[in-house]
DNA sequence: GCCGAGGTTTCATAATATGAAACGTAATTT
DNA sequence: AAATTACGTTTCATATTATGAAACCTCGGC
């Protein structure tokens, strides 16, 4: 489904790395037999690779059904991975006074192939242990932090990239490529991206680019809320405090201040 | 280092995962011959790994220096791992080995507010049908699993939690705040907490903390038991069996092992 | 303009991953 | 209670696939 690059010599580790990612949110638990099917692969080598992946905590059994699920190896990696980024790290803190001072939710995302990738959230609401989301991802056309990405890509990259035709999330979903042209023109024209009810209804957000020290779109970050309290007087205040908050990260991220 | 079992057919996957495994909290970047040498592989065999490793996503690379790092596709995935497995059924077997050595109480408990709300327990009498006592709720200042929690926090976030005056549920609890602060030292310096009579006469406990991916107090274990049978000659064996259980919890929410 | 230290590609070789089929075993049906 | 089915596991001969030595780039330092 997702080949990127076939290079010689790793077909079994690229068929262990589909197994790992056929374990979603919808559907995280697996019996042998259907992971088979569902990766195309013969029982035997599937059980291998399981064989092989769990040995190493990155699946678990289940040891009530003993269904296959993702292990602690993969945890753990996860969490390595987070703290060793330096972007959510540098971001954290600029997060955090977003929300302190608009009280709704900020996030940290990249864009990993056609969907944003939750790296951070900082909740605005007063729940504790935050950190549930991270690692989800919604689709890049539908999201404030999605067309801040795509923006900074070329339009051709753009469409090789998007699955077509665009699915409609909500009524307001942009469908048409051409209107996602133009939304996308007008991100680059602005320097910031706003969604509205186009992912959920009744949910507003803002986002703008971190730069890198090479001018290149290094992540993204979002202030998102409900419509009722991110109300059209409050946007553009909220918008300047996200692009400063933005700036302020580019500027550690090595970018030069315009 | 955690050679399980040796299975036929799955050298590449196993060298792979080992290869992810290399990259930790103290060094999360690599340049390709030094990981050759840490995990005593082929240049040829290493790079062809990581490349397919990378074409997934599991591995990128710090497009300045062009070190390898763990990459976005873990992150997902370690999300996702997450999100399915939770505190409780995790907890639950470590639990059930505690009753089954020392035969008291155990229990897993979470901060919610200014009180411990109990997750799960497991009765280590002949009494049927624990979870009784689940969802019930105790003052954090006067519970072992309480003094974990509020010794996590920072002192003023203490103070702005805990309704004041401490009411003094038996002659020994903690009444003064700070008392309680020093309490809390102790136990971060311990990294376990006792209570001896505090919360009821002839009632003795001690709770260990649950520490997640990122290194933050995820919930909180605890053994419970009447003063005669949890005795001071086997308290030290009992808190050491409390706390290794607690790593083990620990270690599959994706905490480092020390 | 040369040197050296990475990273990358080539290619012949055999070791390794592969899949068909047979085997256990527990759950479900008759 | 016997028979059937569904699922996980093991075996084994085969050639596909991973392997590593060596050659080859490419860049930064001298």
């Amino acid at each position: 489904m997702a080949q990127t690059k076939p290079y010689p010599g790793t077909q079994a580790v690229l068929r262990a790395v589909s197994l790992l990612k056929v374990f979603t949110d919808q559907r995280p638990e697996w019996g042998l037999t259907e992971l088979t099917q569902e990766v195309g692969l013969n029982k035997t080598t599937t059980f291998r690779l399981l064989t092989a992946l769990e040995s190493e905590g990155m699946i678990t059994r289940n040891n009530q059904s003993d269904a296959y699920q993702l292990g602690p190896a993969i945890v753990m990696l996860g969490g390595r991975a987070l703290r060793s980024n330096d972007l959510r790290s540098i971001s954290r803190p600029e997060l955090k006074a977003l929300v302190a001072s608009v009280g709704e939710t900020a996030s940290l995302e990249l864009l990993t192939g056609h969907e944003m990738l939750i790296l951070d959230e900082i909740s605005g609401g007063h729940v504790m242990s935050g950190g549930q989301t991270i690692g989800t991802r919604w689709p890049a056309y539908a999201t404030s932090t999605g067309k801040v990405m795509l923006a900074s890509l070329d339009w051709d990259e753009v469409e090789s990239i998007l699955p077509q035709p665009l699915a409609a999330i909500t009524p307001k979903t942009i469908t048409s490529m051409d209107m996602l042209h133009r939304a996308l023109d007008q991100v680059r024209v602005q320097g910031f991206a706003v969604v509205d009810e186009e992912l959920e209804m009744g949910l507003r957000a803002v986002a703008a680019p971190l730069y890198d020290f090479d001018g290149d779109v290094a992540g993204v970050i979002s202030l998102a809320g409900p419509t009722l309290r991110l109300t059209d007087q409050r946007l553009p205040a909220i918008t300047e405090l996200v692009l400063s908050a933005a700036r302020r990260i580019s500027v550690q991220l090595g970018a030069q201040p315009d």
